[in-house]
DNA sequence: CAGTGGTCTAGACCACCGA
DNA sequence: CGGTGGTCTAGACCACTGG
């Protein structure tokens, strides 16, 4: 057999994404039950649901207790993206990452601000801009505001060695986070120090993360674009 | 006991993702091996395992053969990005969706086009351009190449009733997809037809899916930066 | 009611790692 | 070599669905 190096499960997930990649089960169709497929493979019952459950993980089937297992109904097209540290990202590409820090201070929050972060208006807040370079050209503003019953020490930090999300991934371990990314003009401010004209497009990543109970801090990264773009994969 | 809802290996994952959430295991730090989890929680090795690999799929741990189960390295923010057909998306929003085809012809593909869709310099492919609209606002400017092996059919469809990605979705069923978003100002044509500055942000989406053998299509998806955004969110 | 999936057990054999 | 994870079995009980 040319698949025995395939575990009994994967050689079922196989069958299974062979007949919806070619359309031969189309969507809402069932999927042969638990029972079925332990004959036809001849293997156990907790193997096929193996299999089964994994297929649901990957969004490809629809499992209904009681039911059945269908095809799922339009194929999303998905794939993780995902935000990793500015630092390990430049790294990885096997070249050098360095910051410059333009502020980093406490100051008293805005309404709006205060808002977002789930404090009264007024409160304290650390509040940190650097750019971030990677072989010396400017590829990240990064704007964030920081809830200080998250990351008391955020200031006191060297974000020239230590990037603010790592700073936080250690003191305020990451309980959740959202994000958007959107296009916008950089500011006069941006565009200096990003050393791009003022008209030309960016990208934004609003990211907010919750660390416990804490809003832990929000940030405005941008990119420039004709330097950055977020990519991804997906395979069924 | 509260959490008797919860089935054993949920209880097992919620116990380990406390523990990692909370900082007391940092990140290359041991978990409890299979054995001492099932123990420790009076349930067998199957179930505990099963804990520990979705642990895996989610990303909090990494697991070595030989070696033992540990914490991951940084905790990745990441997430799904879920890239529907536009026309769902709008309907999601309880809006109403509607599309205007600009082009819709076969034509004699560039030899970078060519290569992008894996054929030879000159063959024939089909081209289309649409504008998506919500409630009659333009938020999409479509520019589409597909690859006429992978959908004979597609310039038969009605693209003001059907969307070009739902056509492909059913008849190249999707084995791979990529994707990259940027920012990019728009071309004058497109500034016209999503009826905005020539100096406005935009976001573009440039997607290539595989069918098969086949690169079915390769699309670039201009939205206006004012009127559109990418958002997900990530809970561990 | 019969059939489905959701969960779990108590074993088992294997490949791999590190001492 | 012992300990680890990777896989698998042949049962089991349960909750849920549908006719």
């Amino acid at each position: 057999m040319a698949s025995s190096a395939l575990p009994a499960y994967g050689q079922v997930k196989a069958f299974i994404k062979k007949h919806i990649s070619a359309g031969s089960w189309k969507p809402g169709d069932p999927v042969p039950s638990e029972s079925v497929l332990m004959q036809q493979f001849s293997i156990s019952r907790m193997t096929v649901n193996r299999a089964l459950r994994e297929l649901m993980g990957e969004g490809l089937v629809t499992r209904v207790q009681g039911s059945g297992t269908f095809v799922a109904e339009l194929h999303r097209i998905s794939s993780t993206l995902a935000i990793r540290d500015i630092h390990e990202e430049v790294l990885a590409r096997g070249h050098v990452h360095s910051a410059r820090v333009l502020l980093a201070e406490s100051e008293k929050a805005s309404a709006d601000l205060a808002r977002t972060l789930g404090l009264r208006a007024g409160a304290r807040v650390f509040h940190t801009i650097l750019i971030h370079l990677e072989n010396g050209v400017p590829i990240q503003y990064e704007d964030r505001y920081v809830n200080p019953a998250a990351a008391p020490n955020y200031l006191a930090t060297d974000f020239t060695q230590t990037t603010p999300t790592r700073h936080l991934l250690v003191e305020a371990p990451l309980t959740e986070a959202s994000y958007s990314i959107e296009a916008c003009r950089p500011t006069a401010l941006q565009a200096e120090h990003l050393d791009i004209k003022a008209g030309d497009a960016c990208l934004a990543m609003m990211r907010r993360t919750v660390s416990g109970a804490h809003i832990a801090s929000v940030a405005r990264l941008v990119y420039p674009g004709s330097r950055y773009s977020f990519a991804g994969k997906f395979q069924p």
